[in-house]
DNA sequence: GTGAAAGCGCTAACAG
DNA sequence: CTGTTAGCGCTTTCAC
């Protein structure tokens, strides 16, 4: 017979019920030594894989937690998910990764998507979103995690940093600088928490001191780098002009960067600029990328041990009973060439 | 009743059998209006949402294909599997990625778990690779297809261009500009034919030209930053100092970049610089990176198609009957700021 | 420690 | 066009 063997063709090979297989491939210490390794001879022999499907069924459950982030054009969410794929995989679990495109109807579509393909929980992205959303995570009992956003009063399990805090301290340290006229080149606020945070964090900062962040020294734009080139020409064209552009992430500093330069001025002497999130390319500019470093890394490893000590049968089943502790991540401002004193 | 509505439910709701429900949901068209409004309704009511596991065993297909690559620290396969992605969720199937760390035993080991899962096809990337997991393939029937490499004689279905020619043709231009030391940051070459092929490549356009590429001139190093800023040390402190280091991909040409500064050089004024890929960081760079643009979104939309394709059951189902036709790609050498004339 | 058997929710013949 | 029915491969009581 050329197709898939099933439990039973194993069976039958080792002379044995299919339970007891089941049993060598899921709970392998609850069957005599001698009897295990006959089958797992078997197994071996006909190349046996537990079917996905039957698996699924049965157990009503996937094995699958499933994520979804804004794009993957910037590395950052995919290292993330990296790091966090590596921690799912040492607990057999698979994760699958849809992309919202910062938009909330897209990211609703691509969780229904993934509810609708049996995740056993989810990762998801900043806390702005449809009540209805939440209605129908709540209706399939899925247990989920946001990250990328934290903040102390959230209804929601979180594992990320404070967007407001980083900002404001960042803006701080660019006002030791003496800088005054503060332009921001934000990302879009629509449907994102964390960019809206972001300017708020600014704004604060700013009006500690006395000084105001008017609307239009902000302008929001797709976190790409055409869109920054764009914005910060803008900004620029302000007179006075602006002393500093505070990015709302790097990939609209990398923009900016080439803004202040395509219009004949020098970073920083002429014009600072800083950036948020410490991807790859923050140190490769010339010069290196003032920013804020968030980690990436140990926020997608942190979420993914989040999500399992809910999965656990073992703690409570998927239901997540006991409300799971969030938890805080620090962020750092790094300190580089691109933000200088002001002029 | 909280727990999950099945078809059943759903059936009795709207006063039909579990098989009208079940062509509602797959074949609409198959059903009378009147009956399929009926039906409809029932299933908004219930808020029913077809259960995966059921489906992918009764069916035995899961509408999943699934992805290995190396990583998601370079952006550029997460860009083609966001093309991918996107021709994908066009005809309702979703992609399993997976990342093997440039590492053939954790790149077999992710095939068999997303067999495992029941992919209906896999995208992979390049194509050495023990025999035995082509026989795994081919034992599950699972159709593939091979991104990122494409020769003539491949007995697999390729999507993807030719390496060792993109790579001849950007050491042609090197020579044309008088360079005659010339030196390799190659990426490693085990179970890695697209690096392997582009320093074949590189030591064809010379030995066309009477030079040879000696081995010591050639450093291979993991696609990262550190290891190519060390391993451009190592090539810069040969005497008589290469003119020119040709770099196995753009990471690596960055921190090629970063090393000739680091030993008080000028690129290109001293020092050329090439790449290979065309990551959003090349142009970024100052000088902007020479390098060779690779259609990496192209070839992730045509490798979905060319899946899709033979998934259709209308095609002859998921076997693959017919032998499904590689497609090849152009690559374009762009010449920038980093390659400047030889010293 | 192991086996028998009853489904899990859905699809796909086949009949009508 | 719709209903009946037989599984798909696996897990999981419940006996033994």
């Amino acid at each position: 017979m050329r197709s898939r063997p099933t439990l039973e063709d194993v069976a039958r090979a080792a002379g044995v019920s299919t339970a007891t297989v089941s049993r060598v491939v899921n709970t392998p210490d609850r069957v005599r030594a001698e009897t295990r390794q006959r089958v797992e001879a078997a197994v071996a022999e006909l190349g046996y894989a537990p079917h996905f499907g039957g698996r699924a069924l049965a157990s009503n459950r996937t094995g699958t937690v499933g994520a979804v982030i804004p794009t993957m054009e910037n590395a950052i969410f995919a290292r993330g998910l990296q790091a966090m794929q590596e921690e799912l995989d040492a607990a057999g679990v698979t994760l699958l990764v849809a992309t919202s495109d910062y938009d909330a109807a897209k990211e609703a579509h691509q969780i229904q998507t993934l509810l609708g393909r049996g995740v056993d929980g989810l990762v998801l992205i900043g806390e702005a979103r449809d009540p209805a959303v939440y209605e129908l995570l709540e209706r399939f009992e899925v247990p989920f995690v946001l990250v990328w956003t934290w903040r102390a009063d959230s209804p929601w399990p979180c594992v990320g940093f404070d967007n407001f805090a980083a900002a404001r301290d960042l803006a701080e340290r660019v006002l030791d600088r003496g800088h005054r006229r503060i332009a921001m080149v934000a990302g879009v606020t629509r449907d994102n928490d964390r960019a809206e945070a972001r300017i708020r964090g600014v704004r604060a900062a700013m009006e500690a001191r006395g000084l105001a962040l008017a609307p239009s020294a902000v302008v929001e734009c797709d976190y790409r780098i055409e869109p920054g080139i764009e914005a910060a020409r803008g900004l620029l064209a302000a007179v006075p002009r602006p002393t500093v552009l505070i990015c709302g992430n790097d990939v609209l500093a990398a923009g900016a960067c080439r803004a202040v330069r395509a219009a004949g001025l020098r970073v920083p002497e002429d014009v600072s600029v800083t950036g948020f999130d410490n991807i790859e390319i923050a140190e490769l500019l010339e010069p290196p990328l003032a920013t804020v470093h968030v980690p990436h890394r140990r926020m997608g490893r942190m979420a993914a041990r989040n999500l399992l000590a809910r999965l656990d049968p073992a703690a409570g089943g998927a239901c997540g009973a006991e409300r799971p502790a969030s938890l805080r991540l620090e962020t750092e401002f790094l300190a580089r060439g691109s933000l200088g004193p002001a002029p």
